[in-house]
DNA sequence: GTATATTGTAATATTTGTGTAACATAACTT
DNA sequence: AAGTTATGTTACACAAATATTACAATATAC
């Protein structure tokens, strides 16, 4: 499971570790910006609250450590998690370091890979649990927890594709979309397929929904798109 | 929410390490204990069991490795949870052992905040458990107490990564995980494996089922994981 | 120590899902 | 009514996900 939301700043003076760290995270799915000083960073986060931060420790004007410290005191930025990266394991900077308020510490060089797990486990503690929930339109329940869709009581199977597509129209009920926005939901937004494709999918989920007689809640909307609705 | 009465023991030989980590300890009102070996920590143990432990890998005399595989084989103790602490040259060699014994690991130097929020983790994880000792999904029983599984009275015998895989999915039954998840919460958080030992497991664990024909309430639930369900 | 069991990984097989194109049908237009 | 456009339907090649097996490395038991 990759996290494809999850931004994250790299906060370094030199370009080609930003470069290095960023190229490394947006082959993971992360989105990345790059901040060169801790000024700059400062300006991005107000901007765009990142999810994690990369923070060098040695910058010329602010350090990192400085920015840390202020980035805890500041009630929006103080549960951002922050790994610091040091250019040498000086014991007493990386413990320094820790007092600030950073989460995890790398030291240079590092590995991607090493880099990777960190993130993701840092990330993993800073997100609440995904909540457990039921969807519910007529008498038609799909449950995100077990991945289950349920018509009057009797389980109806589907394919990835077709539960992404019902989950989507579920959460949005009697609401109009194109197939453009279909594909932008349901596949993701730089995922390139036919529009038709779109048809297909709706016929298969009208398919699996025959079983209860739900079929006819996947609606036409000629000239618009498509329309999930119990009228 | 602060975890009252919790009572932690620290197992290390530094006691600069020691002071730092129960400062953070108490601070988050979590009771604590120091030993500076693992003998000195198996009288305490005896006098009052922790609800989790921190060990130092490292120690003079019994190092903490073989001290784990000691607690895990007391039944008192066996399913006290336990946090190692290495240091970052050592990690690589480690991570093998650890799968043995401890829950979860931390490199020095660390973060109070990380250590809070992994001690706080585990607790919560293993919490639960001791208050149910038998766990039921339908007609199969897992008592976490004798490690026996138990299939419409027969007994099923599990390998020990497939007894944890099975209560995992028993305490969270109804539910798909993924192969991450799964890694996480059975291998532990900082273990680095393939997700696709999780299938092999999986299959492992079918298998073993099949001698009381539960193998199908182990499913595949394509592109999310894998969930445990008696319908 | 040797024997036995367990583990993670890689290689291979099998199953299932996916997008597209081609054709069919229905709905508007004039 | 014929032409035009939008949607429905189906089949199929191939891609992706999962299952299964074998094996080498370790750990555990004896």
């Amino acid at each position: 499971m990759t996290s494809e939301n999850d931004y994250i700043l790299v906060v370094d003076d030199e370009r080609a570790i930003r470069d290095m760290v960023c190229m490394a995270l947006v082959q993971e799915d992360f989105q990345c910006s790059e901040a060169s000083d801790a000024h700059k960073a400062e300006i991005m986060i107000k901007k765009n609250m990142p999810q994690l931060i990369l923070l060098d420790w040695m910058m010329p004007g602010i350090t990192g450590i400085d920015f840390a410290r202020k980035l805890r005191r500041i009630p929006e930025t103080e549960n951002i998690p922050i790994i610091m990266l040091t250019a040498k394991t000086e014991e007493d900077n990386v413990i320094r370091g820790l007092e600030s308020g950073a989460d995890d510490y790398l030291t240079k060089p590092f590995s991607p890979r090493e880099l990777i797990a960190r993130i993701k486990s840092l990330l993993r503690r800073s997100q609440p649990e995904s909540i457990q929930d039921i969807i519910r339109v007529n008498n038609l329940l799909l449950d995100t927890g077990s991945h289950r869709v349920e018509g009057n009581g009797e389980t109806i199977d589907l394919g990835p594709t077709e539960f992404k597509l019902l989950r989507f129209f579920m959460e949005n009920p009697d609401r109009v979309f194109s197939r453009e926005q279909v594909l932008n939901n349901v596949w993701g937004d730089n995922v390139y397929v036919e529009e038709r494709t779109v048809d297909v999918h709706i016929r298969r989920l009208r398919k699996a929904l025959e079983k209860t007689h739900h079929e006819n809640m996947v609606q036409t909307v000629r000239g618009a798109g498509y329309r999930l609705s119990n009228k």
